[in-house]
DNA sequence: TGTTGATCATGC
DNA sequence: GCATGATCAACA
């Protein structure tokens, strides 16, 4: 494996990512020496890895963003024909305890949606993972009203959290922003605290973006295309 | 058939 | 276990 170093700046940046839109994940991995393996099912974070190593991205698994020093986080999402993502975006851990004090400002959430680097990816299993072809890239920070979105659906699930009603919280509150276990499997457990304020143990939970906002920011990107070309 | 809950791999 | 990277797959 070939190990590339990380860009200078956000145009090196961009460059890169732009070098690769609509090449296929095969000759991306064969560039930098990567073998493609048959599929994703035991391989999931492959893609999401692959373009991390292209693009120069310090691996690790370091609670930063992937390009800290250009303040950028990059993100992979896998689209269907007509680009529209297949998956939810997982954006990070949720705090169950020690958890006073957090505030949005303050927030990982925040602090991973600040400034974002999509790539979206062919993703329909009925095309040979080696053969999905790679889409343009979308440097993108939430507007205002997005931020407000976001920011609602983060109060909501952490005044549950806080109010010990982990355990009530279902992938159907928030709006744009879930709550869903994230875990290497059902026997995982982590502290957290119940309606009466004892700690128990629970399934860790993650933070994820629901498709319909990750939409939103390709659709807008795509507008702002034509409204340029016009 | 779309979503929710569950799961896979890796490093430390 | 937690943080990185996510997608799988059971079931409503």
């Amino acid at each position: 494996m070939k190990t590339i170093s990380a860009p200078k700046n956000e145009v090196e940046l961009m460059q890169r990512a732009l070098s690769i839109a609509g090449y296929t994940l095969a000759e991306i991995a064969n560039s930098i020496d990567v073998s493609v393996p048959c599929n994703l099912q035991r391989h999931k974070g492959w893609v999401g890895t692959l373009i991390e190593r292209y693009l120069g991205a310090d691996a690790g698994s370091k609670a930063q963003q992937d390009f800290a020093h250009l303040g950028i986080e990059l993100k992979t999402l896998p689209v269907n024909r007509v680009g529209y993502p297949l998956e939810t975006t997982f954006v990070s851990i949720a705090p169950l305890v020690a958890n006073h004090g957090i505030t949005w400002q303050t927030s990982h959430v925040r602090y991973k949606l600040s400034k974002v680097l999509w790539i979206p990816i062919e993703g329909e299993r009925s095309i040979p993972l080696a053969v999905r072809r790679v889409g343009m890239p979308i440097l993108w920070q939430p507007n205002a009203e997005q931020e407000q979105q976001l920011k609602n659906d983060w109060q909501e699930l952490m005044d549950m959290i806080v109010l010990g009603k982990i355990e009530h919280i279902t992938a159907r509150h928030g709006e744009y922003l879930q709550i869903r276990p994230k875990a290497a499997n059902g026997q995982a457990l982590t502290e957290a605290y119940n309606e009466s304020g004892e700690l128990i143990m629970t399934r860790p939970r993650g933070f994820y973006l629901k498709k319909q906002f990750t939409a939103q920011i390709l659709s807008d990107f795509l507008a702002e295309v034509h409204r340029v070309h016009r």
